[in-house]
DNA sequence: ATATAATATTAAAATAATTTGATATGTCAA
DNA sequence: TTGACATATCAAATTATTTTAATATTATAT
């Protein structure tokens, strides 16, 4: 069963937010394997230090936010780790609002 | 425009929720005026105060995040103040999020 | 094995949100 | 008008969250 209060908490900070629309809008990842050819979408953590101006603990932090909510995946990827959004969690966040409140 | 992090934000209270869930369900008013016959649904204060096992002025506190968030309507009612939830703000809440995240 | 690079963790400081009790404001009824 | 009741506001205390800097961990390449 889905956590709507933890899911909104994580949603809830400007920071994650921004996070949260960068990756839905990635379209190639970043730091790809030389060698490798799955470029599938997903961002490391230096891709939001850079574009946010953020420390990279700062970065780790919010990540940890969201992945502890289920909105983020992650995966090692070589000396990084990658980072996807997982759109079934908003979308069963969405089905629960739209339960607990007849929409 | 609607402002998604306030919004959820205001959800991000475990309380908050709670009382969006007693707007949600509540099928006829509290505090009826006498001679009046206008029973919409809708709760004033007393009825979180009371559910919730809050003080006054928490009660208030919260709606009043809630209010400004958008979420909740507010009518004063003979002495008593009646709120309502505004399910428009959720429908347009989860529209934000179906474009920003690609849902 | 060592050096380098990326991320994670930690503890302390800074900031923000919540709770409470006291008091203020507003409404109704007598 | 006064008294009673419902809600609002305020300031202080408490609690929670965020930020930072330092350090630890993990993986890669030489």
């Amino acid at each position: 069963m889905i956590d709507t209060v933890k899911i909104a908490k994580a949603l809830s900070d400007p920071i994650r937010y921004k996070m949260m629309l960068m990756l839905a809008q990635s379209e190639e990842g970043c730091c790809p394997i030389p060698g490798e050819d799955d470029q599938r979408p997903g961002l490391c953590n230096c891709e939001f230090m850079s574009a946010l101006g953020m420390i990279q603990s700062r970065v780790s932090y919010h990540m940890k936010e969201l992945v502890d909510a289920g909105l983020v995946k992650e995966e090692p990827r070589g000396k990084w780790k990658m980072y996807f959004i997982n759109t079934k969690t908003l979308r069963q966040y969405m089905e629960q609002l739209t339960q607990d409140f007849a929409l």
